[in-house]
RNA sequence: GCCGCUGUAGCUCAGCUGGUAGAGCACACGCCUGUUAAGCGUGCGGUCGUCGGUUCGAACCCGACCGGCGGCGCCA
């Protein structure tokens, strides 16, 4: 039994080999079938001719239908006509399963894709998704393991929110209410006094009504949190963490790209380095970046895409006002209306793909941060107590794997680049 | 939460000023020895999202409800 894409070569020309997979086009004439198998590796054409089977057989395997499950036996022979440039010339089958009708056919709206997801899933396009998605994930591991950091598991199921503000999803917990995470920032932090480098990747979980391009509801959360780190050096972090991660979809994952019709020499320019520009200056440059803002202003949607259009490199922004971003930031103690944090903008109108910076290590300065928001410092009596024994400074960030990945493959909405994308109107399948 | 669009065959859609439902694809059968989303012929297939109203008559007009899609805010 061999794989498709490991026979797809002249070494294999004149081998008689067995492949399974599923019927991926079928095209019959009177004595002649061609049959296109595909398998999680590739595709291979393969020809069935009259006079190598009896009347019967011949018509078993020149009317199987479109994803029906088989395995062939046959000889590879190079030719040209054939998609791939090979084809196989089958000389004995069996079927596992004939379908009769399968619903996904070429003329597909965009409703009916996203409600037979679990068929759709393995369309050439989705499995070249799927490959891209498992090597992003796959590259964040093998850096951060690269570079020293432990992986955590944080729980999921929790007692406060991370932001205030944003909605919680309830989940009924033995009389309590448990909420599902949504961020495992301040676990996180809970480790670095023990491990001092630390990454996870979990699902995030936030119940905004949000209808955008680029919000899931469920999504997956890359988190790392590091003792004895500023902001500049969580930023040189993370460009080598996402010039690690670019590089290895290009090195890995190139007919894929090809496949989706990425263009790789666009995405090669996120190899370079990354403009570190502070909000003000950005606030300076917007006019002349088609985006005219006051300082103050909030990066939205509409912001971020235009200022982005501009760039094919992605972009740190830092120094916001204080009064953009949440409690846990650390102002900049030479000028404590700017905090000291920065987020990763992606290019070609992508925007926010990373938000990260120095944390709050002072007790006093956090306690005064969480009553100026309206919170109960009982709820976050855990998150004090880390300023309260051996407090260190540490920074930290999280990062949408999702919108990651919609980034590096160019899709154009954030429900392409997960398989069972959770949205507001979307629970299944 | 706000704004806009949409729902007709398994799928993609057409259906004029209201007059009793159409095409392509898929599937089934037949023909074809080099197809590339193959071709030709025949066939199967519809409480026109649901409920109510107007009318002699509603897929079409009106109302309510339900589902879906897109955009913004919020964020990763």
């Amino acid at each position: 039994m061999e794989q498709i894409s490991s026979i797809l070569n002249d070494l294999s020309i004149g081998k008689k080999f067995e492949i399974r997979g599923w019927v991926y086009r079928i095209r019959a004439s009177g004595k002649l079938a061609f049959i296109i198998l595909r398998d999680a590796s590739n595709v291979i054409q393969c020809v069935a001719k009259a006079e190598n089977f009896n009347d019967g057989d011949f018509k078993l395997v020149s009317s199987l239908t479109i994803e029906s499950s088989v395995s062939l036996v046959g000889e590879l022979r190079k030719d040209d006509r054939a998609i791939n440039g090979y084809e196989m010339n089958i000389t004995s089958f069996k079927i596992y399963e004939r379908n009769d009708n399968f619903p996904v056919s070429k003329d597909i709206s965009e409703e009916f894709e996203l409600d037979n997801r679990h068929l759709w899933i393995r369309s050439r396009e989705f499995n070249s998704i799927l490959k891209i998605r498992s090597t992003i994930f796959k590259a964040f591991r093998e850096f951060y393991d690269k570079e020293g950091f432990y992986e955590v598991q944080p729980p999921l199921m929790v007692s406060t929110a991370t932001e205030g503000g944003s909605t919680l999803f309830n989940v009924p917990f033995f009389g309590e209410t448990a909420y599902l995470s949504q961020s495992s920032q301040f676990y996180l932090e809970t480790f670095i006094f023990s491990l001092e480098k630390v990454y996870t990747i979990t699902p995030s979980f936030r119940a905004e009504k949000s209808r955008t391009w680029r919000h899931l509801t469920e999504y997956w959360h890359a988190e790392a949190e590091l003792a004895w780190t500023d902001n500049e050096q969580m930023m040189e972090i993370e460009e080598k963490m996402l010039h690690y991660i670019v590089g290895k979809v290009i090195s890995e994952n190139s007919n894929e790209l090809r496949i989706l019709g990425r263009d790789i020499e666009t995405l090669k320019e996120s190899l370079k380095p990354f403009r570190r520009i502070p909000y003000k200056e950005l606030i300076d440059m917007s006019e002349s970046l088609g985006m005219p803002l006051k300082y103050g202003d909030d990066l939205g949607a509409d912001e971020e895409r235009q200022i982005m259009s501009n760039f094919k490199t992605p972009i740190f922004v830092t120094e916001f006002p204080a009064t953009l971003k949440t409690f846990y930031h650390r102002p900049d103690p030479s000028n404590p209306e700017v905090i000291l944090c920065h987020d990763l903008l992606a290019p070609e109108g992508y925007g926010e793909v990373v938000g990260g910076g120095e944390r709050i290590w002072d007790y006093e300065l956090l306690r005064k941060r969480i009553n100026e928001g309206g919170l109960k410092e009982e709820d976050y009596y855990w998150y004090l107590d880390l300023r309260k024994y051996g407090s260190v400074p540490h920074s930290g960030f999280g990062l949408g794997m999702d919108r990651v990945a919609m980034w590096i493959m160019h899709l154009d909405k954030i429900t392409g680049a997960i398989a069972y994308p959770r949205t507001i109107r979307r629970l299944r399948p």
